[in-house]
DNA sequence: TCCTTCTATGCAACTCGTTGCATAGACAAG
DNA sequence: CTTGTCTATGCAACGAGTTGCATAGAAGGA
């Protein structure tokens, strides 16, 4: 049930729609939790039934309305009774690292184009990463004071930092890897 | 469907049962994909409905007997497929990084034991991804040669490494952050 | 002898997550 | 004037994954 607790510490920083809440899951929640909108939808409708969220209707012009959601009292009681108790480390599925063990069982040369597209795409959402650290965080525009709420936002992200250049490290890794089986020892 | 595939890779190192196969994504490659032994049971099932897979059931002495399963030559022409189609690059899922976030609305000096007992688990993890490499890879006791599929294994293990360093640290960023949250500016 | 642990397989029920589709008003480009 | 994109919400069906339970023989310890 950890999209529930994503929703109320998203929420609690911000209310918001489903639609919203859908598009930070592109963002910054997104950096350590993805969920679809129809996941969202269904989800709210749910906390909403179970007194855990308010919810007021928002008429827009030039857009549709739209429901906003807020965490109430027992929405708040519950992400404090889940913090107080322990989770699990989590475990990575990794399905590019599937890929390159079955490669040993097909044509390792064949899967260099695979793994430059994947170091691309890490390398896109580190830039990403970096320049919301710079506009958020670290840079001359940065808005201020840094409160607790914002320096943990700000180490979450120093973590997706992190875990980016790792990948890209490890990427470059497989490549080299990959090359060194192509040419040095071709047939093996 | 990465599971199937994972079997696939795993059962083409080498045939075993839906015992085994478990026992294995606890280890090896359970590095970077998990499942339980209903979820392997039930898909061992299907892909040998499928004639992805071929069985041979084997009477043991002070066992029970088992089912031995191994690839045939769909399963192989399935994984060959796969391999050659892009899969997306993967998403992070982490709780812990949620509850940090999270305790901003709640008591931040309160996750520090949870933090410190995620790094306990990761250093654990860590330890024994170092002495599996030392026994398969790098000490002087690994077996020779070292051909594709084994370079391929050290490759992802290499990986896995990386991640615990990168996590270990990572968390000793977040509880530095923490303490400073929690002794500099107390009541913010 | 009883209790626990290990090997070995499986069912049933449930929740979580994904994919495809549908609706509908506003706005911009061609 | 049609097509496409953006905001905004949602249903239905399916597949993936988890949890709890059940069975059963063999081995080992209290």
């Amino acid at each position: 049930m950890a999209l529930e607790h994503a929703i109320l510490v998203s929420l609690l920083e911000k209310p918001g729609s489903g639609y919203e809440l859908a598009r930070r899951f592109e963002r910054s929640i997104g950096y350590f939790w993805t969920a679809t909108h129809q996941q969202i939808y269904r989800v709210l409708k749910r906390m909403e039934s179970d007194g855990l969220l308010e919810v007021r209707e928002v008429a827009q012009q030039g857009r549709p309305d739209k429901k906003e959601y807020s965490v109430a009292g027992p929405g708040r009681a519950a992400l404090s009774r889940w913090l107080h108790e322990p989770v699990e480390p989590e475990s990575i599925r990794h399905e590019l690292a599937v890929k390159i063990r079955g490669a040993a069982f097909d044509d390792p040369a064949g899967l260099v184009s695979e793994v430059e597209r994947h170091r691309k795409a890490h390398a896109d959402r580190l830039a990403h990463y970096l320049s919301g650290e710079r506009r958020d965080f670290t840079g001359p525009e940065a808005p201020l004071p840094l409160d607790a709420g914002r320096e943990l936002q700000h180490a979450v992200l120093r973590g997706g930092i992190a875990y980016e250049r790792m990948t890209i490290a490890w990427l470059d890794d497989v490549l080299a890897t990959l090359h060194r089986l192509g040419t040095a020892r071709p047939g093996i």
